[in-house]
DNA sequence: TACAAAATACGAATTTTTTCGTTGACAGTA
DNA sequence: TACTGTCAACGAAAAAATTCGTATTTTGTA
């Protein structure tokens, strides 16, 4: 597809970034593994996908053993708040306060998650 | 790109949804000239944008007059839910806390705005 | 009526993203 | 060593999204 300027990692980035970040530095055959089972997913598909990215400079790739291993080159931290903001001006003309909104009720959400979202308000307020 | 299967209006899709939303109602080249205006845009590439988009049924056009006019097919509420609740999925896995928590700290938020959450937060733990 | 301006229709090219087949290298083992 | 399974490299095809040139239609106006 074509991305726009601000844009971050592509759909199929994103789902190997998350992969990653879940499990932690992982091989190719790996992150295929669950690849695969959210949707049919070839190796050399996955093979590609990672060697480009670590070209581009989203993983960094150990090629000491002979099963290269990957690892993001971003923080998930990062990745979120560049996804969250580029989001928030597409989608929400910048309104923090709607996207917030629109979070909260595409979702049910326990009263734990909420009373730890309100303390989070708290601590920005003060900041 | 190619788009996930939960996939929801593109890029300049969405660019466009929001102009129309911002504005009501509007011909191609008012749309245009909006859109020019932010990233280089052909007028012809306006128009097939958004003749796909009626095509697939974002978009309704009423051709009454000379200068057909276009209005969003679905509402902002609606787009923005669908939006924000994929994203939660591709890149929170879900957790809608840390969405709120990195929407927050991505941008500067007016205490006032803050307050405005926090009422909200209070309605849905009501609810 | 003839011309110019402005719009839509159409088709195709381009770019970006995604997918995968094929090949050759390497490692373990019978 | 010969065989087998696993892997990375590579190139190219396919799919999706975006862009735009050209032709045609319509409308206003000289």
């Amino acid at each position: 597809m074509a991305r726009h300027k601000t844009s971050g990692p592509t759909d199929r980035e994103l789902t190997i970034l998350r992969i990653l970040w879940d499990r932690g530095p992982s091989t190719v055959r790996e992150v295929n593994e669950v690849m695969d089972k959210d949707r049919d997913t070839g190796y050399t598909t996955t093979l590609k996908l990672m060697q480009i990215m670590a070209e581009k400079g989203l993983l960094i790739r150990d090629e000491s053993q002979r099963q290269h291993v990957y690892k993001p080159a971003i923080t998930e931290e990062k990745t979120q708040k560049q996804l969250v903001g580029d989001l928030l001006e597409r989608a929400f003309s910048g309104s923090a306060e709607k996207l917030v909104m629109r979070a909260l009720s595409a979702k049910k959400i326990s009263s734990k998650e909420l009373e730890r979202i309100r303390e989070m308000l708290d601590k920005f307020k003060g900041a």
